[in-house]
DNA sequence: AAAGATGTAAATATTAATATTACATCATAT
DNA sequence: ATATGATGTAATATTAATATTTACATCTTT
């Protein structure tokens, strides 16, 4: 529910995937030494990415490859591959509908607005951060 | 982790005590009818907002209000009134600086920057928005 | 076929969020 | 002054969300 550790693991695997390129190849074991999590964990996130066509991974042989540039690769469309119900799952309300109170009945309706202009600005600036970006920024700190 | 219920809690305990003004006195047995939740949830959340000065709470006699305009009061006063730890509270990054693997050692710093684009996104959204629009929005919705 | 990998379901463990209980403290009305 | 009805808060219990582990079917090259 939150911008979970998914989205920063996933980000270093698709960091760790473009480095290691022609080195080694990269399996959920080796992705999990990473990163330090569980491979069960890691296939999760691999196969998530993969079903949003970020990246390909060889069935049998193992090894996963990037499927488009990283100039392409933007973080909404990593926190989208990974969150089935987009920022909305973000953000929460507590339920009370069904109350007679006149506040409680309406309150739903009076956040969706300022709700849905959080989400449409988070969503704004993860379109402009490109997984490119990211990986300059981890040359620069490397060097 | 998320913005999570409390703060539409808290907006909702709000618009109530805004509405009700002159009509009956605000206890948190009262807001916990309206909001299904129970009265310490709502005792803590006063209490967190009373603390950013947004609302008094008369001690023994009881009874919430308004210590400043609607018009002066933002989304982002209330968000950061219930996390101590701010915006920085949404976003959760796994931890694995320790590990041998230079993109592990590295990636902390590498999603710095993009994630604190997100939080000031998320920030200057939430203080465009008052609490004198959504109480603008509930009297539009109920009529 | 054997080896080494992915893909997933199911069970379990862990952690975080929410709710409850209990009681000290406070201010007014009687 | 004391009974009443309220807040303030700590401690605990419960529930829900996450993360981990186990297990095994499936796949592809050797």
């Amino acid at each position: 529910m939150q911008i979970s550790m998914k989205c920063s693991i996933a980000i270093h695997c698709l960091i760790f995937i473009y480095e290691a390129k022609g080195i080694a190849k990269v399996t959920s074991n080796l992705l999990a030494e990473s990163t330090g999590c569980n491979p069960v964990i890691i296939r999760n996130i691999i196969s998530s990415l993969k079903k949003a066509g970020l990246i390909s991974v060889a069935r049998g042989t193992g090894g996963a490859e990037l499927c488009m540039q990283p100039s392409e690769i933007t973080l909404y469309q990593i926190y989208n591959a990974l969150e089935p119900d987009g920022l909305s799952s973000l953000i929460g309300i507590h339920p009370c509908k069904d109350r007679k109170c006149p506040v409680a009945q309406n309150i739903q309706k009076v956040l969706q607005s300022p709700y849905q202009k959080i989400e449409d600005s988070i969503k704004e600036t993860m379109k402009n951060i490109t997984l490119q970006s990211m990986i300059d920024d981890f040359h620069m700190i490397v060097n």
